[in-house]
DNA sequence: AACTATTCATAAGT
DNA sequence: TACTTATGAATAGTT
């Protein structure tokens, strides 16, 4: 920099400490602005001076939005974007297994929160807890009952479009065999065995 | 920076933009760990490359630890480390308010952990999360239990002490008095209406 | 907070 | 991809 090297270690002086951390604070977060203007990059930059003070930066939406991407990054393998993809569940397990180590990021983050020692806890303390948890698992619940209700839907969708498929077929046969013979073809409640599978591309 | 200033906008020449980014990342990554070094500053930077690689850097301790810092300091108010100190719970209604913050917090946790939409989630992550706050659940629920097995273990403690404090006085009593009267003192269930206070204060 | 002498970072070239 | 070099930027020490 200037006027002499700077030895890379603590500063003592806490004076020139808090100025150099000044300058230097603001240099890191420029160059980090210019990185991702320069090279389009998303980069999420957070500071905790020596005092506990907070300083940040996220380039390109929330720090928020940095951080979900860095922990769906570091959680799942290497191909970036491969998580309720287009391709509702592609993979079932794998899904699963992301899913467990995010919990165990939560029960971490549990943990760490009632830190020291869950133990220490009043009553009341507990009390709000439980209820707390029984709220989420209220919202878990009433979350599981609409990916139900949504799942009978899409199987009466499909039933429809079986049923119309069906339909079409009969007439098709009718139709062509109706000069030699009228077939036991009729009823409502009859379904092909025959089904085409681009009718599940929907 | 050499031969030529640059134009703060995205460096449109792919290869030089990449080559751009190889060099200001290494930089910045370098300048990080300066300030952290020279001002005792702790550092979380997450560069995501416009083809999404990852690159990362946080001084002392885990990326997870500097994020966890980030939430809580966000979340919670400014007075940084008033947490479950040493004394136990100088201040009960004080404790709760600071644990329903912490509850914010883990709420929040959930929500970003999950984030970009906890709809999404399939059948089989509903049902592994609401599995594991049942859990959360239980582990609360026995450790009301034991706290009020505590409880009663003291009330008992403390109504045995009352019943000897008792004992104690009836036969004072009753030796005071045994010249001029034998008093309707005796029975093993009556207690005294007079308490001293120095025997709650085990 | 502003200045300036230096060192550092890096754009362009090889 | 790596090295070199000329030059712009950052900043340590000073005021």
């Amino acid at each position: 920099m200037a006027r002499g090297k700077v030895q890379m270690k603590k500063i003592e002086n806490p004076v020139q400490r808090q100025v150099t951390f000044c300058k230097r604070r603001a240099g890191l977060l420029k160059k980090a602005k210019e990185l991702s203007v320069l090279c389009d990059a998303e980069i999420g930059l957070v500071i905790f001076s020596a005092h506990g003070k907070l300083y940040e930066l996220a380039t390109k939406g929330t720090m928020q939005g940095v951080m979900e991407r860095y922990i769906k990054f570091t959680t799942e393998p290497q191909p970036e974007p491969p998580i309720n993809q287009q391709p509702p569940l592609l993979d079932a397990k794998e899904e699963i297994d992301v899913l467990k180590q995010e919990i165990g990021t939560l029960q971490k983050g549990l943990s760490y929160l009632f830190g020291g020692g869950i133990g220490t806890m009043t009553m009341d303390e507990l009390q709000i807890l439980e209820k707390q948890l029984e709220m989420w698992i209220f919202h878990i619940r009433s979350m599981k009952m609409n990916t139900m209700l949504r799942e009978i839907q899409t199987l009466r969708d499909k039933e429809g479009i079986l049923k119309a498929a069906n339909k079409y077929l009969q007439d098709k046969i009718v139709e062509n065999t109706v000069i030699t013979d009228l077939g036991p073809f009729g009823s409502d409640t009859s379904y092909p065995l025959i089904i085409q599978d681009e009718i599940f591309q929907l």
